[in-house]
DNA sequence: TAGATTGTTAATCGATTAACAATC
DNA sequence: TAGATTGTTAATCGATTAACAATC
């Protein structure tokens, strides 16, 4: 429960996840206190940022001491919001949305596939727990379960229509694997751009080439 | 064969895959003419961010016309380098690595799979053109064979150790794939972070329900 | 020609970095 | 206490936006 004062950055929202996994690792090897100047280093960042990042949420520190790891992760996990259980569901039964609803990792984090949604659901192949069902099934499945995030895994030319719909249905947050960039107001939407990835790869990789 | 003036942003080179992909629906569509404007509001920019974006690789444009559409997308598609040929190889043949080395679109924009590695190459099922072969093979191929990018699809665990022997055999392009963060000089990684994409997607998700 | 739109220079805005008083 | 390190204010840097002369 963070007082929201001003919109934070988008650029401070992405080092997030990122502070996080160095807590956690942290955690892990048992290091209990941690200064700014340690995170930043860690992370490829400046300790000033570090600082200016975390003034955004509240005070987390303890002057001519540093941060407390545990405590300062128990605030990260909540302000990005994993101490909570999301309900998911998946719309596009190919090989991406089949691997997402039987990969555990996700769901150990409070991220539950509630069901898959396809156009053919026969001969699915995924987890017993999770029904495969056919699309026209989505408004009765929306109406009597709570879905906080839908994952779109089906192909560019039928990402569109989808969302249409996802969004119609009131539903607010997308998880959008197809290569279209997909927005509107209301709706939180994150893409996850293979091949503007592979772009700038390549970009990159001519660049270094070129510099040299 | 750009003149590389200055480094280039981030920011921007962040946005030529999207140049790239609205050039492409325009061509597609039958459009031959588009101005900084049309882009702008296609890709929700300013047509000022868009001429000042161009304006770091060349003069494309036509005073008082416009950009050509054909034009403008051949010289992004050589500014990103789409006009080569890129011969990859996978290091991982689990899930998401058998399933890039079958995944045919990059096939066809010239990112070239050559064969895939793993610590166990027994049963892979991959396409028949590509070999599935014992990690302990790659130095030798990467010794006979030019190889511009690896891509890193093996657990978390172990990406750190593939990621320094990749270093150490002189690659220069890394696609990874597992969650962590892999960076080192002279190599240019482009990382696929999905969890750090579905954390921000949870918190964008709460900061909607607070801020309603 | 008149209208449109580029490429570029200048102004603004926002994010990162530096500095430092507060204080554990 | 002296040393360390925070949280925050001020300075700097870089990216976005606005303005406009050049010109098709």
């Amino acid at each position: 429960m963070e007082k929201k004062k001003e919109k934070i950055s988008h650029a401070v929202i992405r080092r997030l996840p990122r502070y996080y996994y160095c807590l956690t690792e942290l955690s892990d090897s048992g290091i209990t206190k941690v200064s700014s100047n340690m995170l930043s280093k860690r992370l490829n960042l400046t300790a000033s940022q570090v600082r200016q990042d975390f003034s955004n949420f509240g005070e987390f520190g303890l002057q001519g001491y540093g941060y407390d790891v545990e405590y300062l992760k128990s605030q990260i996990c909540s302000i990005i919001g994993l101490d909570k259980v999301y309900s998911m569901i998946i719309i596009g039964a190919g090989k991406i949305g089949t691997s997402l609803a039987n990969y555990q990792a996700f769901e150990k984090q409070g991220f539950k596939v509630k069901a898959v949604f396809d156009k053919e659901p026969e001969n699915k192949s995924v987890r017993d727990e999770i029904p495969v069902l056919h699309i026209s099934k989505l408004q009765e499945f929306v109406n009597s379960n709570k879905v906080d995030i839908v994952v779109i895994t089906v192909p560019k030319v039928q990402a569109i229509k989808v969302f249409e719909l996802v969004c119609a249905l009131g539903l607010k947050a997308v998880w959008n694997f197809a290569p279209v960039y997909l927005s509107s107001e209301n709706v939180v939407v994150e893409n996850i751009d293979m091949s503007e990835s592979l772009y700038m790869l390549a970009y990159k990789f001519n660049d270094l080439n070129y510099n040299s």
